[in-house]
DNA sequence: AACTTTTTTAATCAAATGATTAAAAAAGTT
DNA sequence: AACTTTTTTAATCATTTGATTAAAAAAGTT
């Protein structure tokens, strides 16, 4: 059964296979994920996904490393920004991942369970450590514990409450939609309303009153 | 005759494969294990499951609903004890969900995961939006908005944040304990430390100044 | 002890699934 | 057009896996 109908229409087959095994590998994890799954939604012969790209392990490799590499990468990028406060990452982190977990709303459960699956192989390869303990906002936090502007003194906990705060929701999503009978997009106009209030949680939760 | 005694003597061997079945369905999911892994963890013959549970899909169920019911209940109890206030219900939902989760820390990823993977099924079965609508807390909540103590008038904003708050460092668990090279009990001192701080953060989030 | 019922085992089945193959079709080259 | 290379298809293979079966073993009953 198709999950959605593939996105480009003139595509090369590679890119089909590609666009069709992120859309099932994301809804459904790899083992529970069948070739033929892939191939009927990219609507191709199940053999092409072998010629193409020898095993249904290769192409999800593909798949994980690009989605994980575009999302920590992102990220990176607005932690290591000279020219913004501590303040102001909070607020584009929780403004473009809202946006784009809406878009994309497969992604956080998809990573955080195939790292349940898969842990050392795909954090070794990833440099985590690095790019929060190397990065401009690590220094400006230390920076703002030093001044006394921020009551908590591990960034640890700045970092997983605001994730917590942007991301939780998303994976908690069906349970979520269900305690209020609430349509998708209603759900999305939540999380839309969260990208201005988490800024604010943020700032009350850390900053001398 | 011996009721007592054969019962347990069958208890035992189907007790076995629950507790087998815990593990590896916790660890793996559903779909990603097989029954043979759930045998050989439980050091028994293989046919042995279908002997007293049917089926996979049916030992799954058990251990499933079991897990979520437990799961719930445990929070309904909180939510509708007239005795405490909401502050003391935050504290409670904090302390008890920490260590809960510190015992068993697999259970928040396995929850989500089959949720998702599942989702009319088992929300059908469970009525999280009577347990959150008609709790005692609701009405908390209402009474704090309607007094101006608190600043956030959907109380699911405040829900999401607590358990944001207390369940996502589990679920990004690996990550974390990647970005500083963490133990699992540095990682659980961590979380115990959070008990502790999630309650004055929430009051710090919600509370007028 | 003789018999019945329950539990366990080893062997096997049938379906599902990842992968391969050989041939056909399409595209590219001369 | 004639030939070569690339892409696609249908058929099939080999392994995995959930489930079943028939017989053995153990427990319970008389």
């Amino acid at each position: 059964m198709k999950v959605s109908e593939s996105k480009k229409k003139d595509a090369s087959t590679e890119e089909k296979i590609k666009t069709a095994a992120k859309t099932v590998f994301y809804k459904k994890g790899f083992t529970a994920t069948r070739t033929r799954d892939i191939a009927e939604e990219a609507g191709l012969n199940l053999a092409l996904l072998n010629y193409y790209f020898r095993s249904k392990a290769k192409l999800f490799e593909i798949i994980m490393t690009e989605t994980f590499v575009g999302f920590i990468d992102s990220i990176k990028v607005i932690l290591n920004d000279e020219k913004t406060s501590l303040e102001q990452k909070v607020e584009i982190i929780a403004e473009r991942y809202i946006d784009f977990i809406i878009k994309e709303p497969e992604i956080p459960v998809f990573i955080l369970t195939e790292i349940r699956n898969n842990p050392e192989g795909l954090l070794k390869r990833l440099p985590i450590r690095e790019i929060i303990n190397e990065s401009v906002f690590i220094k400006q936090f230390l920076t703002a514990v030093e001044k006394k502007e921020i009551t908590e003194s591990n960034p640890l906990h700045f970092l997983m409450n605001i994730l917590g705060l942007v991301v939780f929701p998303f994976i908690a999503k069906p349970i979520i939609m269900g305690s209020r009978n609430l349509e998708t997009e209603a759900f999305n106009d939540l999380m839309r309303e969260r990208k201005k209030k988490i800024p604010i949680w943020i700032k009350a939760m850390f900053t001398v009153a």
